[in-house]
DNA sequence: GAAAGTTGATATTTATAAATACCAACAACA
DNA sequence: TGTTGTTGGTATTTATAAATATCAACTTTC
């Protein structure tokens, strides 16, 4: 990994800088948060911290709001067709106790996966999380497969 | 095709009765035809009719926006993502020129599709438009490639 | 040819998603 | 150790998407 991307996905930022820099309130973020929009970083203290790409990440999620309108439940279905099992390369075995592969409605990023390629998986730094923040980059992904 | 099927999606209902039995305004489903979530059928004098299957159709997009709480724009996206190529075995070739292949945002039979393979197809007849309208469809669909 | 229904378009209402405000308890850091 | 910031709640506000109401012109139907 180099310098720059080390400094794009260290965690930096505390929660109210974040919301200063995205122009949104604090509780707002840990509302995306609860939502399953957003994975922040997570001190032993329960602190939440985020870094250069949590904040390019918010600003895709507000732009699918604000501009784009599409709801946070649209935007969570959205998340849930993002085909992590060949991202991950789930084996066959593993989906069918997986609750990304079978469930609707809900990132794959909000699940536990007991039993599958995921279980000891941070998903906060895996590729499915991070390369598919942006809708339109969830359609290329479905093109490639 | 069997009878059952062709009274199932036979235009038989007036824009009228077809509000009646889905409880919702007239207006309401000359809007989502605005917005490109349905495509009913259309007599030459302009008016509209519907088949049991349009109704089908309608109670799931009703589902999504008052159950599932995603916005019609939402609804547009996810319908965006449906992977037409494949179901409809769009040459590579034709893919290049196809908004429906690169556009983002809204379902392909939004679009007109010159120089493809659907160049010369009514959407309402097509099997991307037929067999996705709901949700989880379109993610047994990206399953299934 | 009169009544009932449909068209598209605009103007208005309503329902609610998204965001804000406020809280007491706890953590970080000078 | 006092100040500043964070936590997870709930209660409230606001912005706006979704639906409704109206309209005159046009079809259909009997």
């Amino acid at each position: 990994m180099t310098e720059i991307n080390v400094s794009h996905s260290e965690p930096v930022f505390s929660i109210s800088s974040a919301a200063k820099l995205l122009n949104i309130s604090v509780h707002t973020l840990r509302m995306y948060e609860k939502e399953g929009l957003i994975v922040p970083f997570k001190k032993e203290s329960k602190q939440r911290s985020y870094s250069k790409s949590d904040l390019d990440r918010l600003n895709c999620i507000r732009n699918a709001i604000n501009e784009s309108k599409i709801s946070i439940n649209g935007i969570k279905t959205i998340y849930s067709l993002i085909p992590c099992w060949q991202v991950v390369n789930c084996p066959e075995e593993n989906r069918k106790k997986c609750e990304g592969y079978n469930g609707h409605g809900k990132p794959c990023w909000t699940y536990n996966h007991p039993g599958t390629v995921c279980e000891n998986k941070n998903c906060r730094e895996c590729e499915v999380y991070n390369n598919f923040s942006e809708c339109g980059k969830v359609k290329e992904l479905i093109k490639s497969i």
